[in-house]
DNA sequence: TAAAAACCCTCAAGTGGCTATAAGGTCAAG
DNA sequence: CTTGACCTTATAGCCACTTGAGGGTTTTTA
């Protein structure tokens, strides 16, 4: 199949799917005289697999490091199940972090006072006199 | 106050600092006959203030707007209040993403079957057969 | 006083995961 | 034989920085 028919089936754009062979994620199809891509169904097999990885929010050396052990089909699945467990751990740290947030800005909120001078506004005031540390990333590669 | 005192008095680096002033945010300062940028106090406020936005996940457009704003502070302060909710839905949105993700990342957890091999992990055929949407850009400007 | 360390400068490129644009080649239908 | 839908490559942009190269200046120390 060609890049499009590719791109529909597996819910993505042909720029994506050039971008994932160019990262190493997608392996190059063969090519027909007029140098297009041709896919076979192993390709969807592996696009959609990394499409579900990046629908989980994994890094794109996570799928990499999944992929490459599926390649080892007889190994010991205990470096997956690994992978996932630290995943889950950077999703759990940035909720976490959200939620701190969250409580930050809600009693933020709570300041303003409707003085309607911006003066005297509380967020303002607030907003300067705040001190807080920036997360460090580290503990997620999540946003 | 040269840079690297402000940026410690900040907590930021020089780096980041040049990178604000380019942006906009932070007004040019004088400079001294080697063309080091001296600073005062009011630099030292004003990025206090963007760092602290910044610890709140503010976006530098988010931030630009409500230094306009403090710029006319005998103006109404709605807009500012406006700014904030904005934000925290924002924050909430993506917080609601990331458990809903969450979920899901537990409930592949518990598919893994601890076969030992690769080729049976629940995980990985689970990664090969979930149908998932990619959690589409809009709501948040939060990775 | 001279060397070394610590600071400052600008400019350019890299990060991640794409998306968008430009400028062109190929192919099937009408 | 032209229109439109596909395909190709290469390049730049997004965000908020960070890193690095390749210098110049100032302060400290021997």
């Amino acid at each position: 199949m060609k890049i499009g028919e590719l791109a529909t089936a597996a819910g993505c754009t042909n720029q994506t799917i050039r971008f994932y062979e160019r990262e190493g994620l997608l392996p190059e199809p063969a090519r027909d005289t007029s140098n297009y891509r041709y896919y076979q169904q192993h390709h969807l097999d592996r696009l959609r697999f990394i499409r579900n990885c990046r629908a989980l929010v994994m890094s794109h050396e996570e799928i990499r490091s999944l992929l490459e052990l599926m390649d080892r089909p007889l190994e010991e699945c205990q470096p997956v199940e690994d992978l996932l467990e630290n995943h889950i751990g950077h999703v759990e740290a940035r909720i976490r972090e959200l939620l701190q947030l969250r409580s930050q800005l809600h009693e933020l909120q709570q300041r303003c006072g409707h003085d309607r001078h911006v003066e005297n506004c509380g967020i303002v005031q607030g907003l300067a006199e705040m001190v807080t540390e920036l997360p460090s990333r580290g503990s997620t590669h999540l946003g």
